[in-house]
DNA sequence: CGACCCCTTGAGGCTTCTCAAAATCCGTGG
DNA sequence: CCACGGATTTTGAGAAGCCTCAAGGGGTCG
């Protein structure tokens, strides 16, 4: 057996059991403002009547890769991992995804990728074609999703050299300053710093076993950089020391 | 040492010997529609007066990561490969781009990885801030820009999977069917399959050592489902076998 | 023809993975 | 409030794949 994941026995795909939620999410609404300013009133009508929300449960999938891409979604609350597996059940996560981020934006028909929740979340949800229209009608939006696009290559590039170059403690560290900056730009705590994802998600995002980055944290606790208040709350107790393992291995 | 790239000593960044063209290059105006289809003549002007144009010779550097991003190109001819390196020399492609492909597009005021031309190349050369501007009058161009990274993304995701999850003989057969792919996209031949690239270079680009590379290589060779004519040619004898080495590890 | 560079091959070591078991956490129910 | 059960995390021992270091082979260009 290869490296990979603790294998979740592949299930037949369960249709997502979703909610839908009473009438036009205003935290929505107030989330297309944020990405996309500076819409008019006009278009933020135009935006809001095209779509639908939807709210999730931890451990929930979105969709899955490989599926019809019918929709593109918008996430207002919550944590999604977006992730490829191959046919033995190694899974890799590409990517946390938080309120804000665009899910299942995709240049060809199909989801390349598939999207989990974490936590609870809720999510605008749009029609792909009319995505599409609305992105040909509003030239703002058009240019703020390049934007968020470049910069996700830039974040993509980011974890493809942590992938082929990097040791598992810098991982780990890199990692954890990732998720301090993350909670940073959201307002919120840092320290402690919250995990919303478990051994095995980290481990199928750094491309490690759950073992591995097991044994990380605690060559870090043991170091006096970080102490783990709780398997998912982690405090920061060597900023420093942390920043100079993520670049120049142990 | 850790894992990583023959050093190559970090070099003191040389600029770039580049030499200009003497006029605007056709090739860039029909690549340009190639990829911006369908622009209008007018269009096409306006995109044509903003170039310049520029001829690299092989292994030299367009830009490097943490430059300021003065300049967007698009490659005419020939292969860019971009890359990031760590402090101690080890080094990451995260990408081979050919004739068409955008460089340096960025959402920072610097460049986020470096590029590196691999054979003889050419590329058009837009002023950064000239460039965004072309985009706010050219929706269409904006467009189409947006699928090249959604497309640019997807293909990062792939590349997150092989190098968290794939062996090493995985790596090279994926890459090897990749290669294959980009030949026939590109109307080239495909067998024997030219590799513009050393080894060390497949090494940086699939997280391996130059060592690994070539064991590989010998080790497909032994296994008669590739011949090496030369250190560059390859020939792919059974496909189909290495379709299988792709997702299922030897 | 020789020098240089790149590629190949070999031997040994190290990081990480695999397999296994113990410890801890957390929700549930008495 | 405490006990129980399942899941997650931690820890340990051994194996394996890939890396490191080293040397030899082959092609190219002056």
């Amino acid at each position: 057996m290869i490296s990979g994941h603790n294998v979740v026995a592949m299930q037949p795909r369960p249709r997502p059991a979703t909610a839908e939620l009473p009438d036009v999410c205003a935290n929505c609404t107030a989330r297309s403002l944020t990405i996309c300013a500076p819409l008019t009133a006009d278009e933020q009508a135009d935006v809001a009547s095209l779509t639908t929300n939807l709210a999730f449960k931890p451990r929930q999938m979105i969709f899955h890769e490989g599926d019809d891409a019918e929709y593109v979604y918008n996430i207002t609350a919550g944590s999604v991992a977006l992730s490829k597996s191959m046919a033995d059940g190694r899974r890799q996560i590409t990517g946390f995804l938080g309120p804000g981020d665009f899910l299942g934006f995709n240049a060809r028909a199909q989801h390349s990728v598939s999207a989990e929740t974490l936590t609870d979340a809720r999510v605008c949800r749009f029609v792909r074609r009319a995505f599409h229209d609305l992105l040909a009608r509003i030239p703002t939006l058009e240019h703020r999703l390049l934007t968020v696009a470049t910069t996700e290559l830039e974040a993509a590039q980011d974890q493809i050299l942590l992938l082929g170059r990097k040791t598992a403690m810098e991982r780990i560290s890199t990692f954890l300053l990732m998720q301090i900056e993350r909670a940073k730009t959201r307002g919120a705590v840092t320290n402690p710093l919250l995990l919303p994802m478990t051994r095995a998600e980290v481990g199928d995002y750094l491309g490690l076993t759950i073992e591995t980055v097991s044994r990380c944290f605690t060559k870090l606790r043991k170091s006096n950089i970080i102490s783990l208040l709780n398997a998912d709350r982690v405090s920061i107790d060597n900023p420093d020391a942390l920043a100079a393992l993520a670049d120049s291995g142990d």
